[in-house]
This record gives C-alpha cells, sequence and structure tokens, in this order.
DNA sequence: GCAATATGTGCATTTGTGTGCATATATACG
DNA sequence: CGTATATATGCACACAAATGCACATATTGC
C-alpha cells in the first residue's frame, strides 16, 4: 500500500473539491429507480397530472406512485401545486437542465486530468516484471 | 383520474424517448453511494491506484472497497488494468464527461418543454371554485 | 351535516444493498 | 517448492428502500 501522492496539483484538488460537491446525492438517488423513471416520462408526455392520472396505468398501487412523486419534489425534479382536493406535480425542466449543466461544467476538467494509466504507464515504480504489456 | 393527455406533440414525446433512454440506470446508482463518491475523488486526487491504496485511510474494509470499485468499473466510470498481483483502477474522464455531456443534451428541450404548471394554470378544466390562487 | 373522492401516512412484508469476516485465487519472492 | 502479499468472492447479517393494504386527512358536492 503505497501512499505517495502523484496527481496533488491545483488543477486535481480543485476538481476533487468541485466536481463532488455537485454530486447530488439525492438528485442521483431519485433517477435510479425504474418506477420514478416512468412517472418522469408520463410527465413529460401529459403535462402536470394529478397523482391518480399519473398511477393511471402504472403498476404500482398509487399510494406508491405518491411517494415516489414525493421523492422527486424533495430531489427537486418535480414541482407541486394542489387545486382543490388534487395534488398536481410537474416537472421542473429548467432547474433539472441547469442542474445536469452544473454538474458537466465541474467534472469537464476531468475530460483530460483523468485520462486512465496515462501516468502509471510511465510510471518507474511497482513494475512487477513482464506485466507491463501494451499499457496505453 | 382523468385521461386526456395533452403534450403528445412531436417533440414532447421525442423527449420521453430520448431522455429517459440515456438515464443510464448503472451510471447514476453508481453515484449514490457516499463511499463510492470518496473513492471517486481519491482517484481524482491520485490518479490510478491499486486497490490497497484507495483503500486506505477509509473505513471501509479493503474488500468493499474492492466490490465499490467493481461497481464503478461496470459502470463504465473507470478502468481497471492487472499489473502483477495489484489491480490498478483509473477514472476514464472522457468517457464520465461525455455520458453527461449526452444527457444534457438529451434533456435540453425539457428547459422549455416542461416549465412548471405553464399550461395547468391557463387551463379550463378541473378548476375547483376558488382554489388556483397565484398560479404562475 | 354526510357521502364520495383524492392524497398522504402508519404498519408489516419483501427485496435490495452495504458491510465484515473468512477464504479462495493469483502473483511475487526466496 | 513454500510463504507472503494483493485482490476477489462466499456467506451471514444489518439496514434501507419499495411495496401493498388499511386508514387518516382534506376537499368537494349533495
Amino acid at each position: 500500500m503505497n501512499n505517495e501522492k502523484r496527481n496533488l496539483s491545483p488543477e486535481h484538488m480543485d476538481l476533487a473539491q468541485t466536481a463532488l460537491d455537485v454530486f447530488d446525492t439525492k438528485f442521483f438517488k431519485a433517477l435510479c429507480e425504474p418506477t420514478r423513471v416512468e412517472i418522469i416520462r408520463k410527465l413529460v408526455l401529459l403535462g402536470g397530472c394529478d397523482v391518480g392520472t399519473i398511477a393511471e396505468g402504472l403498476a404500482q398501487d398509487r399510494s406508491v406512485i405518491s411517494r415516489h412523486l414525493a421523492v422527486l419534489e424533495r430531489a427537486g425534479i418535480c414541482q407541486t401545486r394542489k387545486i382543490g382536493r388534487r395534488v398536481f406535480y410537474d416537472l421542473d425542466g429548467p432547474h433539472n437542465v441547469a442542474k445536469v449543466a452544473t454538474i458537466l461544467e465541474a467534472i469537464k476538467p476531468m475530460a483530460y486530468l483523468c485520462k486512465p494509466f496515462e501516468e502509471i504507464s510511465g510510471h518507474d515504480k511497482h513494475q512487477e516484471k513482464g506485466s507491463r504489456k501494451g499499457v496505453a
């Protein structure tokens, strides 16, 4: 377990800090669930809908859809508006696009700072003999 | 549960199709885990490392880190190279940036196609009396 | 007021995931 | 060859998340 740090340049440190700050766990987690993705698809197609309409045709119980919608809202992916006894959910498109754009900007330096095995291939430590073939 | 679909324009259907096709569940899922994010941070800082070095200083057992690295690799986030008895993991920066860029391109139309409650506010159905205040 | 409808919540069950330990496998070293 | 080191895997356990049912709450319409 060698501990010599190689890439501790300001650029790398900034990338490690900035990039991972924008990794909104709640945002990613909300998008991991197949049912939630289906809900998003439906919202794209139908626009703002009440819970009953969204749950229509989906396999899960309305209460489950309601919970998923709450997750999406807490992640900032959609907004709600109560009209009478119904609660309408709608995607916050500008917010979602802005969030992904922010992430992209933050990780962009990774494209040239984290090229896989760029330095290790030319490195002179830890070479077990005859093992480094075709490194590049 | 009204079922009248409102936004079934070609643009919305294309968005629903294209955008959600690029929602790589494996990719998002890999980024949900705090430990995996820490691993990524370490890889940014140190560059390509063997498992032992990565696990150094982290709370979890090496075997756990090894598993997390396997998840990251299956998600395409990092690549591996075996050198001797060690396995080096390194971030695939170009791939990761390209993936996020693809997602951003796919969801961009959402910024103007999914403005929350744009149509519902002016819609004439489902108005329970006196409930729609300040819609906009 | 009461019945009907829409949504959210408590609870129990199931499923999935992270974790650590022990161990198997692979490679290096002597 | 055997021993030491590095990594991955099998297994068991803990904990979180998804699910469905029943029910509470809120609102409409009579």
